[in-house]
RNA sequence: UCCCGAAUAGCUCAGUUGGUUAGAGCAUCUGACUGUUAAUCAGAGGGUCACUGGUUCAAGUCCAGUUUCGGGAGCCA
């Protein structure tokens, strides 16, 4: 019988009056043979449980090693010792699982991340991150409320895809044709038409498409879901497995989007605030611990609780593409030849100016509006200037572009034009054009990389350490 | 994929101009102590110096290649 048993969170909110409970978890340290530091995953707080001298067997004692984990029923009572309100006097510890101290990995020192990031199982019993995925639940959690609130229907797109046209980036083949000998036509080419689904398919890249068949008929809808990348990027920031917010919204226009994006940034951001101060708090001690090993100019002028804060407290800088050029031209760095990378109307912003514009100019999130149609995607809406469209990005400090999106090209025509100039496939599209044939309506989506607002919050630096399981290039190990 | 850097004990790292038996702290093990807070004190064990090849009387140290990791860039979310 484990369910009555306590979670120490709980417990450690109550106030001690001698009550008997049932505690269960792992043994962080052992102290003077006396004192156990238990923890279970609720809270980074351990609860000290006390063992008096003679109550245990030697052999009883020995085995219990860090890492350790059991079953302690006991009585809640004022600590004696200063560093805990309470602690759990214990009349009978049960050893639920051993662990051999001289192989256990995790130790009571301080861990790498990039040790901890090798030991998949083990990472998830350190405080780091305890906290990250406590948070990352809660964001998540905070995801699905705000949408239910707004009566939003959560949309389930697929995983599997055919097509190919998004250009959202390299694809994962998904096949189970022979590798060494697959069936091919008369020119040599492999004949898809004897694959699974009698097509090339792929992982998804996007689930933007399907989200607006959807929407246009159900008004409002959002996806969350795992998506897949295979180009081969190694930065702290990129993932091959990643997890992406998609709304999609009818009747809305590219303001209605901007005020709904930021909304939602804010309405999580507050969600954890809320709900993970602990958390929060403990993760920003050890990002200013990390950033005390930094260079004065490196470091972070506002701590992390203050950071979010001054996100929530603040609107985002909305410009449009033009003046941020116009911003970037006319920057200190860019008199003085600082950037890299050439400026000019028509040529993407790079990392080098995100951060210029987002950390330097207005220290604060940034949305620009109206890109160069030419260095965006097909559908997005084509403004009057028949030069720019009507496409927004949401730049955050420290990580760069978060969130990416745009009012569609609602106009059959002109989406035609636009995917004929782009080279991709009308015909193969068809079904998605039929969303601009039957009552075509001013729509507009974003979509937000679930994991880099979790760096976001986190203040964590590598998008490796916000992912429970990363998948990475040459990196698949569990 | 490109640029830069790194790889030495379980972990974090030192190792000088190439030169005898490769060191420290923490962890582990043994013992002591017992209201501790990453407990403390004493002692012990622990190494294919990433891999492959080369230079040299002699390589952890120099050179080349490979692999992996870290930082940055591109692509993007």
């Amino acid at each position: 019988m484990f369910n009555k048993r306590v979670k120490i969170k709980e417990l450690l909110s109550t106030e001690p009056q001698g009550q008997e409970v049932t505690v269960m978890g792992w043994v962080r340290t052992f102290r003077n043979n006396q004192f156990i530091a238990l923890n279970d995953g609720s809270t980074n707080n351990n609860l000290q449980v006390v063992a008096t001298l003679g109550m245990l067997n030697d052999e009883t004692q020995k085995r219990i090693t860090t890492g350790a984990s059991l079953k302690v029923t006991g009585n809640v009572v004022a600590s004696l010792g200063k560093g805990q309100k309470l602690d759990l006097n214990a009349t009978s510890i049960e050893i639920l699982g051993d662990c051999d101290a001289a192989e256990y990995p995790m130790q009571q020192k301080k861990h790498s991340l990039e040790f901890l990031r090798e030991k998949a199982h083990l990472r998830f019993r350190t405080n780091t991150f305890g906290s990250i995925f406590r948070v990352r639940h809660s964001l998540a959690f905070a995801v699905h409320k705000f949408f239910n609130e707004k009566d939003f229907l959560y949309l389930h797109t697929p995983v599997i895809t055919a097509s190919d046209a998004e250009g959202a980036g390299e694809m994962f083949r998904v096949t189970t044709l022979p590798f060494d000998n697959p069936p091919r036509n008369e020119d040599g080419t492999i004949n898809f038409k004897e694959d699974f689904f009698g097509k090339s398919t792929n992982l998804t890249v996007s689930g933007q498409l399907e989200g607006e068949l959807a929407a246009t008929a159900l008004s409002d809808i959002y996806t969350f879901g795992p998506t897949f990348r295979a180009e081969n990027s190694n930065t702290t920031r990129h993932l091959a497995e990643f997890w992406m917010i998609e709304p999609e919204m009818a009747f809305y226009d590219i303001e209605d989007n901007m005020n709904l994006a930021e909304e939602f940034i804010k309405y999580i951001i507050r969600h954890a605030m809320d709900n993970n101060r602990e958390d929060l708090e403990f993760l920003a001690q050890r990002l200013a611990e990390e950033e005390k090993q930094l260079p004065q100019d490196k470091r972070s002028d506002l701590g992390l609780i203050e950071k979010l804060e001054f996100v929530l407290n603040n609107a985002f800088e909305r410009i449009t593409y033009t003046e941020a050029v116009n911003i970037l031209l006319e920057s200190p760095a860019y008199k003085k030849k600082k950037f890299q990378y050439e400026v000019s109307w028509g040529v993407d912003l790079q990392s080098e100016h995100e951060r210029y514009l987002v950390e330097k100019h207005f220290k604060k999130p940034v949305i620009v509006t109206g890109y160069p149609a030419a260095i965006k995607a097909f559908y997005m809406r084509m403004n009057d200037d028949g030069k720019t469209v009507a496409a927004m990005d949401i730049l955050a400090p420290g990580i760069g572009e978060i969130v990416g999106g745009s009012q569609r090209e609602e106009r059959l025509d002109k989406l035609v034009q636009r995917m004929e100039q782009m080279h991709i496939p009308v015909e193969e599209m068809s079904w998605y054009l039929d969303t601009r044939r039957y009552g075509t309506v001013p729509h507009a989506g974003f979509g937000l990389g679930f994991e880099r607002m979790v760096l976001f919050v986190t203040g964590m630096t590598n998008i490796r350490d916000v992912i429970p399981f990363a998948r990475t290039p040459k990196t698949c190990e569990f």
